[in-house]
RNA sequence: GAUUCCGUAGCUCAGCUGGUAGAGCAAUACACUUUUAAUGUAUGGGCCCUGGGUUCGAAUCCCAGCGGGAUCACCA
């Protein structure tokens, strides 16, 4: 990037740091700064004289002559502190206090502190600093939002393009940004803990997959150099967990970080984290006190509370929930009654209330359809659907009452999905005919059918326990943990369309300086130009080079002399 | 994929039926020793997203593109 594009105020910052720079202050020292207190603790608990050292970002500075105020912002928050010209600066050279601190440090930079805990005649608790040092320089300026007295957020800064492109300058600026995150964090770390407790391990399965298996989804496709064969990124680790399940553990768990190949909205992201517990001996109706239990208890350890608004809604995760077969539920909300019904009687149904159907659609799709039109959308309370249709399901047991059905739920909640359940199928020969009718369905038309995977029959072969297995899809449970509608704000790093730009040209610090001197010169001699450096003639000439080829400096003849202009 | 809204200073935004750019904060300079959206005075800062078109003249109107948001559809 070349100087002449940056902004008045990256300008002005880049002199301040030569300036720093030319009164021996190292604007980047290496050493470490030996840090003993934080923001939020020294405000919470209040101790008037203590010595404490801090360090963080300074975003604002009240400057009154000889006294000036400052903010600064660590991990834990933002504290006041308070400099005093003539105890900085006892002597006669006052430039700390009036060049340094007024003039060359800006908002934005890492500055770390000593000094003594007070509180201001206005009783605002404060560092009283004796000694300052600047940490890093900050060359480009932070939006800063300000809040007034009655709380209200002037300048906020809330461009979602800006806030997910540069996401770090969102968390430095807007607090309740930073609290989301913490709280995914801690919703991580209730589920461990939740899941160690009761004697489960956690394991890592691959991402990179010869198989995409255990969902329906498009895939991303890759491919091994080495083994020359293509490779999938995985789309769900299902299968991976169960070969485990078949090797002897009792209850496995990841967190799963999957991708697929699909369309972005504000719930989904191509890369998103499920996680995946499997469990044996156990049946789909202990997994549902299993996962009333848990979600109680990651609400309470995220929020302190199990109720949770979510935009006009207010859900509560305390258990239990109500359970609802699938049949029940579409006769609650449609009077029409699925058992036994055939294809034809369901496809004229669903067309009868509304629902675009057509050939390629099976039962088990034409209930779906009818229940996700219909039904799905009225749960707002955390709410266990059973029983789904053994069509929609191909990894997931017979029920044990009903041989059209499976013994499965799906959790919804505020009308969607936050988690999906079984007892999973483990009988090897039901489970290849199932991946068969999966086959005959891709046939139809229907491109979203599992493949086959041959080794994961072979290991059902040798003898999988009975096992009942849930997902979770962690950046939907966390957006309804802290009220955010777009999966956006619940991940770091939203998947963004590339910043385009022109190519940049990126000089370097002689052909920078060629280029500033020839600004204000405008047209030179070439010989002339060349005696303001003292470089070597080959660094010269590709310098000169790589300025006239991208059009900055043109060089010219006049009679018998070489001339050079700026552009 | 469809519909719709948006893109102007570092940030948040004005800018009328076309006449060549505005505010607040931030920045710069000066003043000010407990302020707190500090204050007062002065000053500087713009490829008005990009490219075409209409026009004497375009930030403004038209077309296309790029980027983003929202809603819907599709998809777990």
């Amino acid at each position: 990037m070349s100087h002449s594009e940056l902004s008045e105020q990256e300008l002005l910052r880049r002199e301040s740091l030569q300036k720093l720079r030319d009164l021996g202050i190292d604007p980047y020292p290496a050493a470490l700064y030996p840090v003993d207190a934080f923001a939020a603790d020294i405000k919470a608990q209040f101790e008037d004289g203590k010595q404490v050292c801090l360090a963080g970002r300074m975003l604002s500075q009240r400057i009154m002559g000889k006294a000036s105020f400052a903010e600064i912002q660590d991990a834990s928050g933002r504290i006041q502190v308070y400099f005093n010209r003539d105890e900085l600066c006892p002597g006669e050279d006052k430039t700390l206090y009036n060049e340094v601190f007024k003039k060359l440090l800006d908002l934005g930079d890492f500055i770390g502190v000593r000094g003594v805990v007070f509180k201001t005649q206005v009783g605002e608790i404060s560092v009283h600093v004796t000694e300052f040092q600047l940490l890093s320089k900050s060359l480009r300026p932070l939006p800063l939002p300000k809040t007034d007295a009655s709380g209200v957020v002037h300048d906020a800064f809330t461009d979602p393009e800006l806030r997910y492109r540069q996401r770090y300058v969102d968390l430095v600026v807007n607090r309740h940004v930073k609290d989301v995150f913490i709280k995914r964090t801690k919703l991580f770390n209730a589920m461990r803990a939740f899941f160690n407790r009761a004697g489960y391990m956690e394991v890592e399965t691959p991402v990179l997959q010869a198989i995409p298996g255990g969902a329906s989804a498009k895939p991303f496709m890759t491919h091994h150099n080495a083994l020359d064969i293509p490779l999938y990124m995985r789309i769900a680790n299902e299968l991976y967990l169960k070969r485990l399940i078949v090797g002897g553990f009792d209850g496995v768990y990841e967190f799963s970080k999957n991708f697929r190949n699909e369309g972005m909205d504000r719930t989904h992201n191509p890369e998103f984290t499920a996680m995946e517990i499997y469990v044996a001996y156990k049946d789909y109706n202990w997994m549902m006190d299993f996962t009333e239990q848990l979600l109680e208890f990651c609400a309470l350890e995220v929020n302190g509370t199990t109720i949770a608004p979510f935009g006009d809604h207010t859900i509560d995760f305390k258990a239990p929930y109500k359970r609802v077969t699938m049949r029940q539920s579409i006769i609650d909300f449609t009077g029409f009654d699925i058992a036994g019904k055939t294809e034809d009687e369901l496809r004229a149904a669903a067309k009868g209330m509304g629902i675009e159907v057509d050939e390629t659609m099976g039962t088990g799709k034409l209930i779906d359809e009818i229940f996700g039109g219909k039904c799905e959308g009225n749960y707002i309370q955390p709410t266990f659907i059973t029983d789904y249709p053994k069509e929609m399901s191909p990894l997931c047991k017979v029920h044990r009452d009903d041989p059209s059905l499976t013994e499965r739920f799906e959790l919804m909640v505020c009308g969607k999905e936050v988690a999906n359940a079984y007892s999973e199928l483990n009988d090897p020969i039901d489970q290849r005919e199932r991946f068969e009718e999966q086959l005959k369905l891709q046939e139809r038309g229907d491109d979203e059918a599992m493949f086959i995977d041959q080794d994961f029959l072979r290991a059902l072969e040798y003898g999988m326990p009975p096992t009942s297995g849930l997902g979770i899809g962690m950046d939907r449970l966390i957006m309804y943990l802290t009220n955010n509608a777009s999966i956006q704000e619940v991940l770091f790093f939203p998947q963004m369309r590339p910043e385009t730009q022109g190519p940049k040209i990126v000089l370097n610090e002689t052909e920078t300086a060629i280029f500033e001197k020839m600004q204000s010169e405008k047209q030179l001699l070439l010989g002339e130009l060349r005696a303001h450096f003292e470089i070597s003639n080959k660094v010269w000439d590709t310098s000169l080079k790589t300025l006239t080829k991208n059009q900055l400096l043109t060089v010219f003849k006049e009679g018998d002399l070489l001339l050079v202009k700026l552009n």
